[in-house]
This record gives C-alpha cells, structure tokens and sequence, in this order.
DNA sequence: CGCCGGATTCCG
DNA sequence: GGAATCCGGCGA
C-alpha cells in the first residue's frame, strides 16, 4: 500500500468502531472547483446503527435522511445540525447495517489558506485568526473549512470530489478519549466510550 | 477557561 | 419540539 492510497471497500467494510479509531490520522481530502483542501482526521466518533440510541438509525429508522446510513460502508453521510451546520460521518460496514463515524476535528493539511478562507466567509469576518489547530476543530467547522455540503450525501469517498487517504505515517494509536459529545438524550449510551482523537491533537492545540 | 443563550432549518 | 453545533458575552 503506497503512502498516498486512496482507501476503499476493504477500509470501511467494518464496524463503525474499528473504523472510527482505523480513520484517525488518514486524510480527508476535497476538491472543490479544482481547489484542493485536506485535514488529518483527529477526532472520531463511532455511532453503532440500530442498537444504539444516539444513532440516526436507532432502531432501524429509515427515513429519507437515514437512507445513506444503510449504504454499503465507504459514502459520505452529510446532515444538517441546528438548521446551520454540516456534520460528516463515514458510513460503515456493509449494506444495510447503518453504522456511521462522525468526523469532529481535522488537523490542515492540504490548502489551510482556502480552509481559513471559507471559515471567515461563513462566519462574516474578513480574516480568520485561528491557529491552524483550531481551524477544524468541531464537525460543523470541519464541513466549513473543507467545504463539505449536502451536496456530498451520499457520495463515494473514492469520488474525484471528497475521498480519504493514507498519508505515509500512522500514529502510534487513536486515543480513547471518552463519551461522545452531546447526546445526553442517548441515556445509559451516551457513557459508551465511542469517541477517539489523535494523540498529539491535544497538545498541539495548545501550541 | 467555563458556562450560558441565541441563531436557524429540517426532520419526525 | 428538538437537534451528533458554533459563537459571542460575561464572570472567575
């Protein structure tokens, strides 16, 4: 496997948390309008399909926004949260078991410039003054800076548009760091220790 | 740094 | 009605 493979089926024919601590430190990767923009994935969290009642597909909901979770593992589930952001997950396992990781935080990788760019337009400022640590650093503000719409539901992450990518190092281990953040409605599963992060991400974003 | 409230739209 | 969020304001 060469240092810059795109991944495909075999990555994500797996559960959703083998897969979220799996895509900590790979690439994810867009290109709109030719402009390329990436960020290594540093925080990840799993979400566990029908069993599981922070998930979407809790249950076994299917509905026209579920619809995507019940893909074949390895497309974009992109939804809009608090009728403002974008949040994207990776579908996966295979067809018809709707398991999914939320993508919280990527570290700029590829074109932070344009990233901090689409940051300051969303948010009316002329210039963004994060540090590139912070460019990213939530799920709707990994949608922004990467420019991730609902125009990517559905789509196959080894597209032209949006694909992720090894990018010659793996770090030493995903961190478990703990519960999944806000889904306090989700009772004795909001304890389950689904959300994992870079293990430098933490210091970095202190530098 | 932490807590709190408001923004805004689609889904169930 | 409420949500897998973000940001600004305020107090410590």
């Amino acid at each position: 496997m060469n240092s810059s493979h795109i991944l495909t089926e075999e990555f994500y024919n797996r559960d959703a948390l083998t897969l979220a601590a799996e895509l900590i430190g790979k690439v994810l990767c867009t290109v709109n309008d030719g402009v390329l923009t990436s960020g290594i994935i540093s925080e990840t969290e799993a979400y566990m399909g029908v069993t599981d009642r922070a998930s979407h597909a809790y249950g076994g909901r299917r509905t026209a926004r579920t619809e995507t979770m019940y893909m074949e593992g390895g497309h974009a589930y992109v939804y809009l949260i608090y009728g403002m952001y974008y949040c994207m997950n990776v579908v996966a396992n295979v067809r018809d078991v709707p398991e999914a990781v939320l993508i919280r935080a990527v570290l700029p990788r590829d074109g932070a410039e344009f990233m901090r760019r689409r940051r300051a337009e969303r948010g009316g400022m002329s210039v963004c003054r994060a540090k590139d640590s912070r460019l990213a650093d939530g799920p709707g503000k990994v949608c922004t800076a990467l420019g991730i719409t609902k125009e990517h539901d559905g789509k196959c992450l080894w597209d032209n548009e949006i694909f992720i990518r090894e990018d010659g190092f793996t770090p030493d281990r995903a961190v478990i760091t703990g519960k999944r953040i806000n889904i306090d409605y989700a009772g004795e599963d909001a304890e389950r220790p689904w959300r994992f992060t870079l293990d430098m991400a933490d210091r970095l974003r202190s530098i």
